[in-house]
DNA sequence: CAAATCCTGTACTGATCGGTATAGATGATG
DNA sequence: CATCATCTATACCGATCAGTACAGGATTTG
């Protein structure tokens, strides 16, 4: 449920994804909606920004700060990759950051954010890295790949979002 | 007036700017609206569209095509952070094509982001750089751009735009 | 199988949506 | 000043909005 949810608010966007277009998108009746997610689309939103957290958390976070890191990194370029479709998906959070729908969920948003920096950045550090240095490595990679998403969406070019990572992949491993 | 209407498209999304909001926030009534712009809200996202292309082409493209290369990238730099206000303002092309809005204005957000990167890397050749590597160069420096934006307001941090995008010019100046 | 609980389709609410019609205000032109 | 074109405020339209109420269907529980 919280799946087809996600995709309907990916593409429609919070403001666009009205509950006539939420059922006729995932099939789930008005009724079950609000008996699930009684606070409404905000409730739903709120869901489903949750498990995009959880996911992330569990197959990226996670194991950026456990794992061997040039293992770790290695496979976040493969889930981000796969995950966001190789650009044909965006990313919900950086969505909704981006007008004021950013506002109903400045906490979660910038959590998200701020975890996979600190993420990464602490594989780096564990890598080697000067502390500093891999802050800034950190974002730069994340600012790429969503920046990576917005310009394969509006060019609708897939393989533009590949070729940017495959680049920032590269730069990460080599960074002085 | 189309200043105004971008102001909002930008902080309200196309499906967040509704009528009321945007006579609210503009202080411009119906009336008016509809007398400049007889095809309603899209006519006036399209307006708004056309000038943010406009000012882009006359302040960045025409430059990084006309001007000596080294100057031009460094101009860009510097129009971009004050035409984002260093991340306090989105692209409201990139927002648009995140999500459906994309289908209404898809030639126009292709046309400006496909525009900025072939200039850039005309630019970049004109530099000394090879066609491929230019290309490459400037993508990456657009999707850069793109990316802090989102991260920028993501975190709502003004000094991590800033950050990304000297970060960006020091590769760009150095690139292989 | 009965009873209680959980779930869902449908009909409805008042508010707001994008858009229209128009009368009168405003400003330019002679 | 008179005329005419331009502009704008207001009332209104049908459609759709988010959300509620609830009856009845489906499922679990004993």
């Amino acid at each position: 449920m919280v799946p087809l949810l996600a995709e309907t608010f990916r593409e429609l966007g919070f403001e666009g994804a009205t509950l006539s277009r939420i059922t006729e998108r995932t099939g789930i009746g008005k009724g079950s909606l609000y008996h699930f997610f009684p606070g409404g689309k905000e409730e739903m939103a709120a869901a489903v920004l949750a498990e995009v957290d959880r996911w992330f958390e569990d197959f990226v976070y996670e194991p950026l700060r456990r794992d061997e890191p040039a293992a770790a990194i290695g496979a976040m370029w493969r889930n981000v990759d796969e995950y966001f479709r190789s650009g044909g998906r965006i990313c919900l959070v950086g969505a909704f950051a981006l007008d004021e729908t950013r506002e109903r969920f400045a906490s979660t948003i910038n959590g998200y954010f701020q975890r996979w920096i600190d993420a990464l950045a602490d594989a780096l550090v564990r890598s080697g890295r000067a502390a500093g240095e891999a802050r800034a490595a950190a974002e730069d990679a994340v600012v790429g790949i969503q920046g990576a998403l917005v310009l394969s969406r509006a060019l609708d070019d897939k393989s533009l979002f590949k070729r940017a990572l495959d680049q920032m992949a590269k730069r990460l491993s080599v960074t002085a």
